[in-house]
DNA sequence: TTAATTATATGACTCTCGGTCATTAACAAG
DNA sequence: CTTGTTAATGACCGAGAGTCATATAATTAA
């Protein structure tokens, strides 16, 4: 009976050497230019195998994805202490995520496309999706800590948890979407990408009305 | 000599005429689906006559794109208000945009599109990008009411006007490019873009720390 | 008016790429 | 050995961006 575990064994074997194939392809051209001629080539099988193992193009750069995600999602992890209340965990988060971004650059690149694009649209199996939201996302992380963050008092508690974590990740998908991607135009503004980031930490943390505003 | 002029409106004209077509198109299609050949047998010319008046496709989106940064603009424009102090026109700015999202969702979504790619990668000519951030882009209409609110009180004073600005509106940003692509994806966690846009004025306003928080 | 020059327009063609499918090879079961 | 099943192949298709030799129209010069 051990005849058809083995069999699952190889073809998950096989689908992880797809994958480093694609990675190899990835690591070096980016993942625009990932094409699935050069994919099979890497990988020494003809293109129809490579749709044995994935629905589409997209799919194998979901499971590239997941990699990437996989990697931040243990970073962010062991940034988190039991003894630091709430709103500090989540600084360490927000650090954990600027270090991936810096030290993965390409995963983190890979990460941000499909963080913000419409996935339901994509022709990949939309239960891995749902699964990824609903566990594997650093989202989670995030809505754990906010959570806390409430409970010990370091954060509000007016504000609803769950559309407060969401809040807090967008707004930090936005700060690194554009840090990314328009460091260079920026640039004409002498704009420093530390100083957004810090800027973006302090308002998130103590608002930004000054001292004179009216309330009402 | 007025022949070289007339030469020079005609070319406009024409141009102008490329864009109509393929703005109807990019209406009823999306603009994931607008290619050459629709647009070219639309506007009743040979293919070969479009590339005689943009570089590219990309450059023929972008060209979308400003008439409805145009617009953008325009309705930011319009809700400015000399009496109000820099605060209050933030929060105007923040509506406005709010506003064109569900008023002009195609300009939208390619607004987005947009702001969340690497524009210098695109083979468009780079220097109309360069007008557009120094002085068509929202972000010049946003840098200048939070200068406005440093100097009367609404907003702190301790940031850097620039960086703030850039802070904020990339925060906007974020928000806006993860409910427009995610929203049907939350809804599994029951979050209701409404209360996510309120909870982000909140927090940029006032914070997240919570009353037992240790500044140190 | 006509010839020469220049600007504009054409569409067939190329090239790239994602995805498919009829055919073949490898292997397991009886 | 035969039959059935699963895995692998690569030629092929269709879509779409971009090009270019050729043709046409407009302008200028003679």
């Amino acid at each position: 009976m051990g005849i058809a575990e083995r069999k699952e064994r190889e073809k998950q074997q096989r689908r992880n050497d797809i994958i480093d194939a694609a990675e190899r392809i990835f690591f070096t051209r980016g993942f625009e230019n990932l094409t699935m001629d050069e994919v099979a080539e890497e990988a020494e099988l003809s293109k129809g195998t490579l749709y044995l193992y994935f629905k589409s193009r997209d799919d194998l750069q979901f499971a590239i994805f997941m990699r990437g995600s996989d990697i931040l999602m243990r970073m962010m992890n062991d940034n988190l202490s039991d003894e630091s209340d709430g709103y500090r965990n989540l600084l360490a988060l927000a650090g954990s995520f600027i270090r991936f971004s810096k030290e993965y650059r390409d995963y983190f690149n890979l990460f941000m496309h499909f963080e913000t694009i419409r996935m339901n649209e994509l022709n990949i199996d939309q239960e891995q999706i749902q699964v990824y939201l609903k566990e594997q996302s650093p989202l989670a992380l995030v809505s754990r800590q906010v959570a806390r963050g409430i409970e010990d008092g370091s954060m509000r508690a007016d504000l609803l948890p769950e559309v407060f974590s969401a809040t807090l990740w967008s707004q930090m998908l936005g700060i690194l979407v554009v840090l990314t991607n328009k460091a260079d135009l920026y640039e004409i503004f002498d704009l420093k990408a530390d100083d957004i980031l810090q800027t973006h930490l302090e308002i998130v943390s103590h608002g930004s009305l000054g001292s004179k505003h009216e309330t009402r």
